[in-house]
DNA sequence: GTCTATAATAGGATAGAC
DNA sequence: GTCTATCCTATTATAGAC
């Protein structure tokens, strides 16, 4: 890919991928529906993934997690306080919820859980988002003054906390979940000051 | 059915369908699967449920609602105190996790997500679920001599931890975040007690 | 690298005998 | 209520021309 051309097929495919993944999970997405969504076409995806459809998933967890990695960061760095900026990541999850009428959850949750057992390769790259997005609210934990193993801990249920309210908004439609997650984080962050 | 001829076919095809979508999702579990593990015929399923697939999902989720639900008021009446209850849930929790070699996660969660936006009946069979657990801890708490609009915020943050912390959990093969999660809810709801 | 055609299989759902 | 056979469509994946 040379600058300046838009993106190239390989990064189209993955794209789409990982965006379909995330709203039907990976039975529910269809190796031809991602090729027409990524205007390329199914020669092209096997050229790119000889692998197939699980080597296709594990590229687009991949870039699932860059992608929820980055807003992560931003919305982190917003708020001075760290508590605060917890608060917001929960509200700013809640706004891409609702804006996506409650299709665009976590995006990896749905691929993974659905080939919980069968699909080691896919289960690794979800492992590996799921950490990293830890390690970046335990950076920014340590960041404000934490000790290393609270920040650590802390990070652990942050995480955990916001993808289960982010699963229950999109359940029950409403930002409610995430709001109190939100409130209730801060208060356990502030805690452990 | 009369009683003592074992379970109907019925409630097989039910359990096989809960089960199955538990582990696979929904559109990961074929509908001639479930006939098989039920030990009943294609011919039955339809019988049962002429809605086909959609209305078996709903019926699935029904199931693993209540199976839940009955496992959450044992373990939240086996703790004279509520934070130890909730520390004794995400304990448990994790050792069901582990004991099916991480694949039996929460029973709604999987064919929920994968339904999203796309089969309204099965969304709504979701939201009741998480809807009654929730419930099942705010009357725990307020049992305990919470008040009213406190119990019922700490149980949103409850499920919503406890879901996500058993998702982290199944993708990380680790009981890890389920112990976590237990420590710091008792502390939050012993912070607004 | 891209494209079309096709193989091989499995999916949901239905019909009708029993 | 149960069972089998079958229709129709969709699926993953491959082959081979360009």
């Amino acid at each position: 890919m040379k600058p300046g051309t838009g993106l190239g097929t390989r990064e189209r495919i993955v794209r789409a991928a990982s965006h379909l993944m995330q709203r039907q999970g990976y039975d529910g997405t269809g190796i031809k529906q991602i090729s027409v969504a990524a205007s390329a076409t199914l020669g092209s995806v096997y050229h790119f993934f000889p692998g197939g459809k699980q080597e296709l998933a594990v590229a687009a967890i991949g870039h699932g997690e860059q992608e929820f990695a980055h807003e992560l960061e931003h919305w982190l760095a917003a708020e001075a306080d760290p508590a605060a900026a917890v608060v917001a990541c929960a509200n700013n999850l809640g706004v891409g919820l609702r804006d996506s009428d409650w299709v665009d959850g976590c995006p990896v949750t749905s691929t993974a859980l659905g080939t919980a057992g069968r699909a080691p390769d896919i289960q690794e790259a979800a492992a590996r988002a799921f950490a990293r997005w830890r390690g970046l609210v335990a950076a920014r934990l340590r960041a404000a003054g934490f000790a290393e193993d609270v920040a650590t801990e802390l990070a652990y249920t942050v995480i955990s906390t916001l993808e289960g309210a982010e699963l229950a908004a999109q359940v029950e439609r409403s930002t409610t979940p995430l709001e109190v997650a939100g409130r209730h984080l801060a208060r356990l962050i502030d805690l452990h000051r």
